[in-house]
RNA sequence: GCGGACGUAGUGUAGCUGGUUAUCACUUGAGCUUGCCAAGCUUAGAACUCGGGUUCAAAUCCCGGCGUCCGCACCA
């Protein structure tokens, strides 16, 4: 199949649109239809139900502009703007810290003048043409706004859910009573201003993501339903690039996934995705190379699906270790940890410093309480030829031994503080819309059928009427409303022949139509209030009572084989 | 961002050695018909990517913008 025949379906009965089309449209920008958006919600639905009903997580909604200095701390400002320069030549565009690396131990530290001065000084030129350098310019991939008037604040879209969920750690961590693990979810739009979108909606502007966050403490990556799923099989390509079908157990005792717990949630990825429609013969997981990880990345691997593009990244589950929580404590100066309590407190004996107020009072004046707090800070392994070298204001202070006194204490410990581990399994939304579609979709000799799931599928069942007359269409719209009135997301169609009709919905992947006929109004048979329901990928046809239409639904859709009606 | 190709109703297309009421099919709406898998008849609606230039006259030739596709680069 082709790409651009699905996009075309797509667009026209309603799946997704490029955004301001009747402006000429804007690369890597996409809406969704009424079509697209139920089958999204539908999506959503299932993620949902995989980690809150599932796995037992919570789900919040935060917001999508945020300061400056949550991405500071998450190391976008930085790791995700890069330093570019063009050839007055050739006009090429270089990545200037990528030109000094020779020049400078850390050239990825520099400031654009600090790099431009680089050039100067060493007549560094175009490594294509020879030509001179233009000015060092930044690009950053990520949407710069201002929050309120004036340019005080620097904002920024964001460019991953995820530090919603970092940043609200403390709140959410206190909801959860203090314990671990405590797993969180958001779905929602991320932004990243790509240089040059391509590929459909394979790579966007502005995109959807369902991100997870799994809390869990460090030195316990187990989970509790691990046994059961243990045994298995993945496809997996690990780091040496060859390709293996594992147990979950297997790979995680040869230590090709690093631990219980994302083996698990690789799991549960496959899974989710068989669930969505994806095709497992076209999903394998490959893990991350040591030089493709992302900044806060431990190991990685990525959920992939052979696309018409090759084979396409649509999940990555990430151990981003302490990271983020590390990170995020040190900006905001906030305690960022889970208090591990011991099974008993035990009894710790400790040499430690105590200030002697009483002197340092009149040395220090204000300063005396700060510096106290720093002596008390030291340990024994700070004194240094009798005394502590502080370091206070940009000065080093000397602090001899007649201000504080070495003293043994026996303490009760109850526990320890350790900064938590993220799991992250983080979905791309549009891509997993994307290869369900193309997933699903089947044609032959001109007649085209998409095979969605009936969970995921944007309506559940059409309502015909055989012959818009005799009373047969109002029979047809009583069916609908009481589909409708259930919930159960039904399309009305009188227009055409029979077949024209069942064409329409089986092109939208509509799983079931129910035609009302002769037979329904007829009741010398015994066959009175009866309807037809046809299955879109067999064709085939059963007879079903009006008044157990909706059960009768609502069991196929809870997966029930449309061959056992 | 660079290079190449392309841009005509909702979709797929014809016209493109300048002058047409801009072709055809499907789709869509209305009416007739229709007894279960895109049937038929009548009828209606619907397009030259945008801007500038050349010309008496531009869908057609030239330049630029925008967009799409393919390579290169980028891809947290």
């Amino acid at each position: 199949m082709n790409a651009g025949e699905l996009l075309s379906l797509c667009k026209r009965r309603g799946f997704i649109w490029p955004s301001f089309e009747i402006y000429g449209g804007v690369a890597g920008m996409y809406d969704y239809g009424p079509l697209g958006t139920n089958l999204k919600d539908n999506i959503i639905s299932l993620w949902r139900k995989a980690y809150r009903q599932g796995e037992g997580f919570v789900e919040i909604d935060s917001e999508t502009v945020n300061p400056e200095p949550v991405f500071k701390a998450s190391g976008h400002i930085d790791e995700f703007s890069d330093f570019v320069v063009y050839c007055l030549g050739c006009k090429e565009p270089f990545r200037a810290d990528h030109l000094v690396g020779d020049l400078h131990p850390n050239p990825d530290t520099l400031s654009a003048d600090e790099l431009k001065s680089l050039f100067v000084e060493n007549g560094v030129q175009c490594p294509d043409c020879e030509g001179d350098l233009g000015d060092v310019e930044e690009f950053n991939l990520m949407f710069k706004t201002n929050i309120g008037p004036g340019s005080s604040r620097a904002g920024y879209l964001r460019p991953e859910t995820a530090q919603g969920i970092f940043v609200n750690f403390p709140h959410l961590y206190r909801y959860n009573r203090e314990k671990l693990p405590l797993g969180v979810i958001q779905h929602g739009r991320g932004y990243r201003n790509e240089i040059s979108p391509r590929q459909g909606m394979i790579r966007l502007r502005e995109f959807n993501m369902m991100e997870v966050e799994l809390f869990v403490d460090p030195d316990d990556k187990t989970w509790p339903r691990y046994d059961r799923v243990k045994g298995r099989d993945l496809r997996l390509i690990p780091e040496d690039g060859s390709e293996r079908t594992l147990t979950l157990e297997e790979a995680v005792a040869q230590g090709i996934i690093a631990n219980e717990v994302l083996a698990y949630f690789i799991w549960v990825t496959k899974r989710l995705l068989e669930d969505l429609g994806v095709d497992c013969s076209k999903l394998r997981f490959r893990q991350h190379l040591k030089d493709e990880m992302a900044h806060y990345a431990m190991d990685c691997w990525d959920a992939e699906v052979l696309l018409s593009y090759g084979w396409t990244e649509v999940v990555g589950i990430a151990d981003r270790g302490c990271w983020d929580l590390s990170q995020h404590s040190k900006w905001s100066k906030q305690e960022m940890t889970h208090f591990k309590r011991f099974d008993e407190p035990r009894e710790v004996e400790r040499t430690v410093l105590k200030a002697k107020y009483r002197q340092l009072g009149p040395l220090f004046k204000g300063d005396a309480k700060e510096i106290a707090s720093m002596i008390e800070a030291c340990g024994p392994q700070d004194i240094k030829d009798g005394e502590i070298l502080l370091e206070f204001k940009g000065e080093v202070i000397p602090i001899s031994s007649d201000l504080f006194e070495v003293v043994d204490v026996r303490e009760k410990v109850s526990g320890e503080k350790v900064v938590p581990h993220v799991i992250e399994p983080s979905h791309g939304l549009d891509r997993i819309f994307y290869t369900i579609l193309e997933h699903a979709y089947r044609r032959e000799d001109d007649y085209t059928v998409l095979s969605l799931k009936p969970q995921v599928a944007p309506i559940k069942v059409g309502v015909f009427p055989l012959m818009s007359r005799d009373g047969l269409d109002a029979k047809a719209l009583q069916v609908y409303d009481l589909l409708s009135e259930e919930g159960i997301e039904a399309y009305y169609d009188d227009s055409g022949s029979i077949g024209k009709r069942y064409a329409r919905m089986d092109e939208v992947g509509t799983p079931w139509c129910v035609t009302v006929d002769y037979e329904t109004l007829e009741d010398e048979r015994g066959l009175q209030d009866t309807v037809t329901v046809r299955d879109r990928d067999s064709s085939e046809q059963r007879r079903i009572p009006i008044p157990e239409l909706v059960n009768v639904v609502k069991e196929l859709l809870k997966g029930r084989d449309f061959a056992s009606l």
